[in-house]
DNA sequence: CATTTGCGGATATATATTGTCCTTAATAAA
DNA sequence: TTTATTAAGGACAATATATATCCGCAAATG
């Protein structure tokens, strides 16, 4: 069980959409050449996000993404779910229905112990992912990366968003 | 990000294998027919928690598995690590150093920061998988499942056992 | 000896992930 | 108005992973 590689991309594209300065948009093309991955694919990703309202974009030269909301409001959660879907980590098939020693038309008023437990490990995955917020990441991003590095990226980008 | 379903399997064996009487073991053939599964892909779950060193083997009639541990003393993340694999939910394919503004030989103290934040949530996940043992397992399972088809299923399942 | 069993390898199929290509419509700049 | 650029999304292909089956081997049982 692996997440897909586009919920990396698209979480440290939120990082950059994140750092600049209100209005501007980013594009696809922009994005992905900043981290080295290719355009079509990325592409994908960042729909999602669109899908979700989580990004705006606007057409033409010049447009692209920006964030839809501020980025204390926009958490892990909301851009993971986003790439991956809601759907829980584990899915329960109700194997315990096959046991031939339950009469057939046994109805069970909670689901499966199993599942339980396993949703449990599922919110506490989520929950932190939902404690950590955009706002955060770029306090912890400004810390970790050099500041010249850090302002020449944003130089750099800007400078491809026309 | 989906958990493969032989780790669904792999928890309703062990809780089956947890309720057995001491020292019998139950053959892949009996734990396939109680919970409909296929056998001989069960096996491989099964063969799992065996390399894992959680349920101990013997071969021949009446041969089959049993725990190699009380159950207060297996957790669901030993079982869920067994099937799955140990390695993180999430992978930092480290795509800040695609960045062209960084000099080629920049070399970062600390793992990505988006990366340290999956891995939290992933270490929550971990965390509430281990607080939880087979015995608590069995413990719910028998408030949940009516007390005669509980133990209609062991009769039925040791009768297999030879 | 004959049967049962776990184990591991080989193989096949299905599904999911990753990636590319193309068309369309909207937008902005020239 | 014209041209270039953009996001959106459909179609498709390549690759990886999950699911499943089959076989032979060695060990244990009676």
């Amino acid at each position: 069980m692996i997440l897909k590689s586009q919920v990396e991309w698209a979480l440290h594209c939120c990082a950059i959409l994140a750092g600049l300065p209100p209005g501007r948009y980013l594009s696809t093309k922009a994005l992905a050449e900043l981290h080295g991955l290719p355009k079509e694919y990325l592409s994908k990703a960042l729909q999602s996000l669109s899908q979700a309202s989580l990004v705006e974009t606007t057409l033409g030269p010049s447009g692209g993404y920006r964030l839809a909301r501020s980025p204390s409001e926009i958490n892990f959660l909301d851009i993971v779910e986003a790439v991956e879907g809601k759907s829980r980590t584990f899915t329960c098939s109700n194997i315990r229905a096959n046991n031939p020693c339950r009469p057939k038309d046994f109805c069970d008023s909670k689901p499966c112990s199993v599942a339980r437990i396993m949703w449990q490990a599922d919110e506490a995955w989520r929950n932190t992912l939902k404690s950590v917020s955009l706002a955060d990441l770029v306090d912890t991003l400004s810390e970790d990366v050099p500041a010249d590095i850090w302002k020449n990226t944003f130089e750099w980008v800007l400078q491809r968003a026309g």
